[in-house]
DNA sequence: CAGTATCCAAGCAGATACTG
DNA sequence: CAGTATCTGCTTGGATACTG
């Protein structure tokens, strides 16, 4: 079993510093860093998402997410299980039927996570324009050095003898 | 330049269908990945917290995180400000200057961000819990399933003819 | 100081094949 | 059906060296 996530945590326990700023970075963060890192990973939010409003089948999240190999879906699955975000119950039938579900806490994770959503909905216009007026400038500078750089050639090749 | 973010987002467009449940899960949510990817990196997070309390300069950056690496420093505060999250103002003395803060967009999605701070903070010990649980389950079940292999082992050998 | 450029290793994720 | 196992390519991120 491949996995991860167990020795994954980096610098935690108590540093003794907290110097500066950093007090909440460190400290809170390195837990933070793990939930966010669930949170926001390709696939855990769409099947936060989806099972919020029911209960839902391996095979069933499989179409309805799309791009997602089982593999991958599986993963998922397995961590929010872990995090105890997510339920999952297998039926002794034949063949074999695994519902999942969200438990109380994955409901409570997936109203919070709302909040990011409606900030998005409401930046997400701001964050295009940003991003459009970056990349514009961006072009912008790039011209230049290009211009510049044909000029500096110019001015070079123009100060050499002419050779043959 | 190395890059990313602008090829990446998947399928986003229009999608014709909103048959079932993912209403939201295929249209919102492929303009929240990039966002949520932005939030969720190792760094920006980090970056975001420390510069919501007054502007820093990229040393000052660059120290007060430590883990990090000037390549993944500048990336990423490369990719805040061309969501227009972060402003980089450059003071063109000797030796360069430049300062980093946060932008008005860049505050309200701290605040928002915490939201999610506070969730982990509120259930850590529970999800602590879980992970707990899920690993003496898997333990336990790895164990049996070794029982159980020795077992037919000592089974398979017994019917076997003692051989030399 | 504040970067950029290049190289390289490790980990993540997809495709495929197999199983209870 | 609901997975696990394996192989492999590609992206990500760190280390290092160089520049305006």
């Amino acid at each position: 079993m491949e996995d991860g996530t167990f020795e994954s945590l980096g610098y935690c326990g108590d540093t003794g510093i907290d110097d500066d700023v950093l007090q909440w970075d460190q400290r809170a963060d390195c837990e933070v860093r793990q939930i966010l890192d669930r949170v926001a990973d390709k696939w855990s939010l769409l099947v936060i998402a989806l099972l919020d409003k029911r209960s839902l089948r391996f095979t069933e999240l499989r179409r309805a997410i799309d791009g997602v190999s089982q593999r991958m879906l599986t993963r998922t699955l397995r961590h929010l299980e872990r995090d105890g975000l997510v339920s999952r119950t297998v039926h002794p039938t034949v063949p074999p039927r695994v519902d999942y579900e969200l438990t109380p806490m994955g409901v409570t994770l997936h109203s919070t996570i709302r909040a990011l959503v409606v900030w998005t909905e409401e930046h997400q216009n701001a964050i295009a324009a940003a991003r459009a007026a970056y990349d514009r400038r961006a072009a912008a500078e790039q011209e230049a050095a290009e211009r510049d750089e044909a000029q500096r050639l110019a001015v070079a090749r123009a100060a050499l003898p002419i050779r043959s």
